[in-house]
DNA sequence: TGCTAATTAGCAATCGATGCAGATAAGGTT
DNA sequence: AACCTTATCTGCATCGATTGCTAATTAGCA
């Protein structure tokens, strides 16, 4: 994901509208590792911005994904996770704590046994501990 | 997944009983390769026994599941899938029809910067277009 | 045949996400 | 700087998937 003031001047040549709240958003997320789901970052955003809308952090969001600006993933905790990295890689969820890491994988798993499928994207989720909690034993 | 007749005394030994819900619901999943959800395997099961409860289908799968019978994949169709595959595979989803396919991995991917991470288990989602859909170029 | 605990069906409730609409504000134009 | 059009914001209703709850039923053993 770009800047925040890229961001900006993008949004506007879109035809979109840059408000305080989007603004907010934009620098909440930026090298934002932690894939936040939608509800955890409106948590973080209320603390700056007190009365901001949950709805408006999914319209923002939803924004972000149709630009490009960021993907949404889905790695098995129930909500969607949110990533400002666009880039082509993988996921590792710790089952203790929940985190979600960055993984990249060398080589491409290739198919095997399916011929027909003409693959156009492939999604890796890793899951285990954590350095922390495999460390500690106790997190969450 | 077992045949329905194993299936039949595992759940009686276990102190589960064998009503004929379940016992259709065991026929439906045997060697079923659809990866349905459990409100597809509902409307298949209410044409055999009309009045079937989609809260029965719920409950058996789950006992299924945590008996080791069967597993619950989660492939970003926004419903959870039941596969009574229960061997290390992955799978294959068309962007087009939907469709769920098994696919074999040779060799299971390796990590790449992430020492401190203890991976338990893997699983790789593929998006494409099927055998099907990419020969004809109009499913659903 | 009886007893008792497990199961079923139906419905309420929950959770994440989206649809909707009136009030508001961004930002280009005069 | 005032104005206008249109996108945005917020609050609330709605939706789909799943789980909680409970009275009535039934499996399975004695
Ligand atoms: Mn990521
Ligand atoms: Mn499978
Ligand atoms: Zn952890
Ligand atoms: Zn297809």
């Amino acid at each position: 994901m770009r800047s925040p003031e890229d961001l900006t001047v993008a949004f506007r040549s879109a035809g979109l509208k840059v408000t305080p709240q989007r603004q907010l958003l934009f620098r909440l997320l930026h090298d934002n590792t932690t894939h936040p789901t939608a509800d955890a970052l409106h948590h973080v955003a209320s603390e700056l911005m007190p009365g901001i809308s949950l709805r408006t952090v999914y319209q923002t969001l939803t924004d972000l994904a149709e630009m490009g600006e960021l993907q949404s993933i889905e790695v098995g905790s129930g909500s969607m996770r949110f990533d400002p990295n666009v880039s082509d890689h993988h996921h590792a969820v710790c089952d203790q704590c929940g985190a979600v890491h960055d993984v990249y994988v060398t080589h491409a798993p290739e198919l095997h046994g399916l011929d027909s499928f003409s693959v156009s994207d492939a999604h890796i989720v890793y899951r285990g501990l954590c350095g922390l909690c495999s460390a500690t034993g106790s997190h969450r």
